[in-house]
DNA sequence: GTTAGCATGTAAGGAGTTACATGATTTT
DNA sequence: AAAATCATGTAACTCCTTACATGCTAAC
């Protein structure tokens, strides 16, 4: 058990990636910072210390499979290709299903949330809806804290503060909307999916 | 020039608290969050040792005006107060001045920017608006560079990386939107005051 | 008198960036 | 053949967190 913590969320989103298709890390990069869209991005600085771990720990290998086109390019059994084509093993499918079941506060915390929620296609049902759930509860805490330091403290701060905390309440607030309608429409899907299941409409828990 | 790069948020924050009234490390530290809400937080762990650098470059002083009160808790000449209060020194209203004077990008990005805005109250007319500005052609780029990757991939991503980048995509044009509007209030403020000054009261340069 | 919270600090380390170094391939 | 951009990698460094260590002070 060489029970290992490589920052779970570059992690997720390489075994993620390559689930779908063997990649070399250039490509790799654009496509995990087009994925992640607005949340984030990361560097070659980061990613290839990664591909060199995962590597290491045996979750990826490189993918000789199409030999044909890079073989020109390849330096014989002297060094380097220039390309080097990653793809997941079968440890590392394991390992993304792994990643993938967990439900935890590194799935809704702000680090985490975005990459987690990208691959929700490849994500069982009840976890995407703990996940959801765990982010929603999550932000109304911070609702909570933030609408009690407001209300203690309103009258000595000035217009922008107040104007700062204003908009960050109301993106929070945005997102819990956001997160409602997701919730609303998984556990939609949910009893559907159980209703075809049994037959006419027994029950819905919850 | 002892040219000195104390990460910069931390130290602004620092140092705005300070100027507005004198404080002790943990007191600093609730306030730092609360006025920063959504943003940011920082631990203790990052406060103190800020705290000690920004005492030994001088910026900051400990605090013995109302010994009084401390007087009693004090340990006379052996040791430690139980309650370290700083405040700003000449050079560090300097110092703080200088950092407000900043309108580049360490104001506008995502992690400098809630803490410059936070300190509005104390900055110049023209530096908020370049910054404000500045924010804004930023998130421009974003969205440009966003909307341009989900137009070239939109065909082959499943619906959650689509929801994904649809709720990332209306977040930053909210933000847009408030910032176009701080703009306009900018502008019509900075107009009235040249228009009052040029001839019926004379200025009030802050 | 003991728990809870105030108050200060340090050491180790996690997570990532920047800047650099190097070379191959494509475009102009 | 020069310039751009693709491609891989490393070393040093930044910034911050967690966990620990310590003691004071207020409340119950």
């Amino acid at each position: 058990m060489a029970a290992n913590s490589r920052s779970g969320v570059l992690e997720l989103a390489v075994l993620g990636l390559l689930h779908e298709t063997p990649m070399h890390g250039y490509e790799l990069r654009k496509r995990l910072n087009a994925l992640l869209g607005m949340f984030r991005a990361f560097s070659y600085g980061s990613l290839y210390p990664c591909l060199k771990q995962l590597l290491a720990e045996g979750l990826i290998t490189e993918d000789d499979s199409d030999r044909s086109t890079d073989a020109v390019a390849g330096r014989g059994l002297s060094g380097r290709r220039s390309k080097i084509v990653y793809k997941l093993t079968a440890d590392g499918k394991e390992r993304l299903q792994e990643l993938l079941a967990q439900a935890g506060p590194s799935a809704w915390e702000d680090e985490g949330f975005g990459v987690h929620f990208a691959f929700f296609g490849q994500t069982r049902a009840d976890v995407r809806l703990r996940i959801l759930e765990g982010r929603r509860s999550r932000l109304e805490e911070r609702l909570e804290s933030v609408r009690a330091a407001l209300a203690r403290t309103r009258e000595r701060l000035d217009g922008y503060t107040l104007e700062l905390h204003q908009h960050g309440l109301e993106s929070v607030e945005r997102e819990v909307r956001w997160l409602n309608e997701l919730i609303g429409r998984e556990r939609e899907q949910g009893e559907t999916a159980r209703t075809d299941e049994s037959h006419g409409r027994p029950d819905d828990a919850r």
